[in-house]
DNA sequence: TTAATCACG
DNA sequence: ACGTACGTGATTAAC
């Protein structure tokens, strides 16, 4: 049967405008908006690649948006003037149908639902897929017909058929229509019966099927529910009529002129007249085919593919890379692949020793080879190019591989958990497709490699990439390998002294509640808390912690409800949580994870190591089972207020900087400009006050928000707020300009030019632009923070190296670096790390250190 | 799968 | 009139 898809021009377009309208407007180097045709294109091949449709027709809504919007569906409600960027979109659109070969339609009078509606049910001998972010179109469902229906963004596509219809909604295709009518739709201008929403209307559904069988049966229906329907009836049934999608127009297209073309010269062109590269290069791919590379499995690797300048791929299972199985590699250089199995790999000495060599490799994830490599005994030297980190300086959403193959457009024809089944069950499933698949990755990195390198230095990360990441990624690795030994005994005695506090809790809780219930239910708490007891806050429902403090003294259970919390955490995150990540050395291997955050701090993983309980005296226990190893001692050394001196460096602020050099505590400091008052008479209320100011302008924090820290009124918390940065005044500045920076360019960056894309700061709703004001605020300061105590590890890392030391860094804090330490290189190794951490970089303030060593963690203070 | 909560810097 | 502190990850309940 061959294949028709039937796309919702309209609705595909706005959808692509409205989820990509925000940030950076995306436009021609001359001005003119292409966001929303590129989403178009985007979702169009998208769903090619799903359904490889044999024939496409695209309907349109008929006239200028301009003057027709309201037919629209989601325009017709609110009546909203439509975007001057999107309106010249619609031509540039059906240009690049046109230039594509690919049929259009529209006609006075009907909508594109209609043109949909007519063909698709007219044509019952093809196959109909239809494209669209209407739901709507979910009534022309039938046996030949499904839907591809967007679910959010522009790449997510979820497909409706009879089937997916019953399974998630319970209904019919045809019963799209009755929901509809009772429900309405005010996007759409469909009234509905007032007061049923979906939830109500499913259930009527199932009980009546139609809309006319529930009137018929109105007499069974009882109360509130009845009268509404019976308010509403002739509402209903001109609804019905409203969302029936017209299905008898005549359309005279010729199914035989709908043939999907091969890309062409003329596309290729449109590519290049919009400034859309990436697409361009597909079609001139697609064009010269006979110059795609060769894929062959080879015995031996061949010696052309040793010269450097090659990518090689690791082959191995969907496991976190502790357990991972490697099955082999694929190495690429564009125009020729080549596959070699683990057991051929292992016979082939000479590509042994390539891999050993200080040759030029690139990898996508390098800590991730290092890994695999080392569990399979094969040794690996430096790499020169890791496509992983360079893909994610420039473009800091791409934080996994998935997004790296949606963004550059890889042949996604072959899934991995195809290959290798979900997550934790991993087996090959089909060999033949798996080395495919490794081979189309190696390909595919290897062709992305110089668009980001001409990135790279275009945003002048070079540095950033070459002196910072790319080292790094080695360092963690030996972390992550190193691991920390932890204490099971240790764990389990603090999992049943917590199990016992947290019963005794719970049986006294029940009792002032009157009832049992699930306390870690923060619905069922709720409902214990505001209904039955009667507590008020205001107008928030909420349990948070934040919550009950100010219900402290109210009633009695609430002390007992925090303590229970405090227990439960303590229980099942850490003292069991952190046990089941024990591996069979002793030890726990967490995982670093380098491209995740968007300001370009690390993180940790499988498990979290860089949120262990420290404030509070019972969570801070579990510090205790982290140990030292034999004839060894930790070692703690903490940045002290690193991101205020950033601050104070980066804003230039004379006062702050001074402070710093002559060794004043910036918080009393802060404490003597915000009070008015002298060095001596800051007393230490005050200073803990200053402390909150301090962290809260870093996070770019309100007058509100300060006088709910403090428990202060708003009037005192603005009073600080101002006092602060008539005291600070380079501070302002510096704000001011970060943001107006970010306006300008739609991002901000750090002293070594890490980028981060705020696109939330031109966003038309007042909340989430501040809230895009409040990262950029922060995100350099954060971020030049990340750099610098990344550039100190690598610094640690080679001096360790350079003076044989036995000893090792093993955990990152953020501000903070853990070193397991041997016996007899305390001192050194104090000297290697507070040097390594103090003289990183110069800047107009010191930067201070300060180590601790103990047996465990928790005496490391 | 998502929301709420809470642990850290 | 509104909403109000940045950045993470793990656990639990409930859909």
């Amino acid at each position: 049967m061959k294949k028709l898809l039937l796309i919702d021009g309209n609705s595909m377009l706005f959808r692509a405008y409205y989820a990509t309208v925000y940030g950076r407007m995306m436009t021609t180097s001359n001005g003119i908006p292409t966001n929303a045709v590129f989403g178009f294109i985007t979702m169009m091949n998208k769903a090619f690649d799903m359904i490889k449709p044999d024939m496409v027709l695209v309907a349109w809504d008929s006239g200028k948006p301009t003057f027709r919007h309201e037919t629209y569906k989601e325009y017709k409600g609110t009546r909203k003037k439509l975007d001057p960027e999107l309106i010249v979109q619609f031509p540039i659109v059906r240009e690049f149908l046109d230039a594509y070969g690919i049929q259009r339609y529209e006609r006075e009078g009907i909508e594109a639902d209609d043109i949909i509606g007519s063909v698709a049910k007219q044509h019952p001998e093809l196959e109909i897929h239809i494209l669209s972010s209407d739901r709507d179109l979910l009534q022309l469902i039938d046996s030949t017909t499904d839907v591809y229906l967007m679910k959010k963004g522009i790449s997510e596509i979820e497909v409706m058929d009879q089937e997916k219809l019953k399974e998630t909604m319970g209904i019919v295709p045809s019963q799209v229509i009755d929901l509809k009518s009772l429900m309405g739709d005010t996007a759409d201008n469909i009234p509905g019966v007032k007061g049923i929403g979906e939830k109500t209307a499913l259930k009527l559904l199932e009980k009546y099927q139609t809309v006319d069988n529930v009137y018929d049966h109105i007499d069974e229906i009882k109360g509130k529910l009845k009268e509404k329907l019976e308010i509403d009836k002739e509402k209903a049934f001109l609804s019905k009529y409203l969302a029936t999608i017209k299905t008898d127009e005549e359309i005279p297209v010729q199914v035989e002129n709908l043939k999907l073309k091969e890309p062409n010269e003329e596309l290729y062109d449109f590519f290049v007249k919009y400034e859309m590269t990436r697409f361009a290069k597909n079609v001139k791919k697609q064009d010269e085919v006979t110059h795609k590379g060769t894929y062959t499995v080879v015995s031996c690797v061949s010696k052309e593919m040793m010269d450097g300048n090659v990518v090689l791929y690791a082959d191995y299972d969907n496991e976190n890379y502790y357990d991972a199985t490697l099955y082999g590699f694929a190495l690429s250089k564009g125009d020729i692949t080549e596959y070699i199995s683990l057991e051929n790999a292992k016979n082939d000495a000479k590509f042994l020793t390539f891999l050993a060599s200080k040759n030029k490799k690139m990898v996508y994830d390098t800590k991730n080879f290092y890994h695999i490599c080392h569990k399979y005994g094969i040794s690996f030297a430096d790499i020169e190019f890791d496509i992983m980190l360079a893909a994610f300086l420039v473009d800091g959403t791409i934080s996994d591989y998935d997004k790296l193959k949606e963004k550059y457009n890889f042949d996604q024809s072959i899934t991995k958990e195809e290959i290798y089944g979900k997550k934790g069950k991993s087996k090959v499933i089909d060999e033949e497709q798996q080395i495919k698949y490794a081979m189309i990755q190696a390909e595919s990195l290897y062709n992305i490699v110089n668009e980001l390198k001409i990135e790279l230095e275009k945003n002048e990360m070079m540095d950033l990439f070459y002196m910072i990441e790319i080292p790094l990624a080695k360092v963690l690795y030996e972390m992550e390998l190193e691991g920390v030994c932890c204490d099971a005994d240790t764990l389990k005695l603090i999992a049943d002294e917590t199990e016992n506090k947290i019963n005794e809790l719970s049986k006294q809780i029940y009792e002032l509640a009157g009832m049992e219930f699930n306390i870690n239910s923060p619905k069922q708490l709720a409902t214990i808390l505001y209904d039955e007891l009667g507590l008020k806050t205001g107008k928030k429902r909420s349990t948070a912690a934040d919550v009950l403090e100010k219900l402290i003294h109210v009633h009695p259970i609430i002390p007992l409800l925090l303590e229970h919390r405090k227990y439960q955490k303590i229980y099942s995150t850490y003292a069991v949580g952190l046990a089941k990540h024990i591996h069979s050395d002793g030890k726990i291997h967490t995982i670093f994870n380098q491209i995740q955050t968007q300001t370009g701090r690390l993180s940790s993983s499988e498990p979290n190591l860089q949120n262990i309980s420290v404030r509070n005296e019972e969570g801070k226990e579990i510090r205790k089972a982290f140990v030292a190893s034999k004839n060894h001692v930790l070692l703690s050394a903490d940045y002290s207020q690193i991101e205020l001196r950033m601050l104070a460096h980066m804003a230039n602020e004379e006062q702050m900087i001074d402070a710093f050099n002559h060794g004043i505590d910036i918080h009393t400091k802060t404490a003597m400009q915000i009070f008015d008052v002298l060095h001596d008479d800051v007393d230490a209320d005050m200073r803990r006050s200053a402390k909150t100011v301090n962290f809260g302008i870093v996070y770019g924090q309100s007058d509100f928000g300060l006088s709910e820290q403090l428990g202060i009124s708003r009037k005192e918390a603005h009073n600080f707020i101002e006092k602060y940065f008539s005291s600070y005044p380079n501070i302002k500045t510096f704000m001011d300009s970060t943001i107006s920076f970010c306006e300008e360019h739609g991002y901000v960056k750090t002293l070594y030019n890490r980028r981060r894309y705020i696109k939330e700061i031109k966003d038309k709703n007042y909340s989430i632009r501040e809230f895009g004001k409040r990262a950029a605020m922060n995100a350099p300061i954060q971020g030049s923070a990340a750099d610098l105590i990344k550039l100190a590890m690598i610094r640690i890392h080679e001096s360790i190296k350079n003076q044989h030391m036995k000893s090792k860094m093993i955990l990152q804090i953020h501000d903070e670096l853990i070193f397991d330490v041997c016996d007899d290189e305390v001192d050194q190794m104090m000297q290697i790390v507070k040097e390594g951490m103090e003289h990183v970089v110069k800047l107009q303030v010191p930067l201070i250190a300060d180590a601790c060593i103990g047996k465990t963690w928790y005496d490391a203070k």
